[in-house]
DNA sequence: CGCAATAATCGCATTTTTACGATAATCGAA
DNA sequence: TTCGATTATCGTAAAAATGCGATTATTGCG
């Protein structure tokens, strides 16, 4: 018994990382970026019902969580997934769900 | 190229269960169940700086993910982890991290 | 039956997220 | 240098999430 403290900085940005990709909009720019290896904001944009602000922000968030990466190319912006941070991810959230431990008697009656 | 379409219903609840665990507080309630197994509402409320309403709203968040059961104690509910969920997340996070495909060529030099 | 304990739900306020159009800034070509 | 293409940022509106107190409902006890 003993939480009421914050996050550890490292749980902290598994939840960030958790949280860019529970969005459904961003959840398929990774998706899409992982079919197409790399490609500019605009070719991202055609496949989106969304207008170009938006998914730029959705970029900037995906960004900020260290999902994907952009580079400056001409006058556009190549972006494709970022593999540390997707390394980072898949060993931290691997480790959290096998460091979880489950009741073997909780098995309720009533879901609610 | 060809998105524009909806997220799988899979894609759809992964991307939920993601949702619900990107928010630091659901996210340490999570772990506060994996170290206690199983245990009332009050408890997890006791475990936390916000008010039992706050709480309750939380935890149905993570119940309607499939992260969570509880199950009604006489005038309590106990709630546990959802062993299910968890394997079900367990796998789809596996699988669509592994099959995600990274450009060995985008080495941004300048990182936005 | 009352009463205390527990927890879900309701109503509401505040904050955050999502989305858009407009603007600004940058690059490359003409 | 001027123009078109591209994209980030700004300002703002709408929607969703977060949080709280009050209420309601249920259970078990005296």
């Amino acid at each position: 018994m003993a939480m009421q403290a914050i996050l550890s900085p490292e749980k902290e940005r598994l939840a960030k990382m958790l949280k860019a990709l529970g969005n459904p909009v961003r959840f398929q720019i990774v998706e899409f970026l992982s079919e197409n290896q790399m490609c500019i904001t605009s070719d991202i944009v055609k496949n989106t019902p969304l207008a170009q602000s938006t998914v730029s922000q959705h970029l900037k968030v995906l960004r900020e969580a260290g999902i994907i990466q952009g580079e400056i190319e001409g006058p556009a912006t190549c972006y494709c997934l970022n593999p540390e941070g997707f390394k980072w991810l898949k060993d931290q959230i691997g480790n959290w769900l096998s460091d979880l431990v489950f009741s073997d008697e909780c098995q309720p009656v009533i879901k609610l």
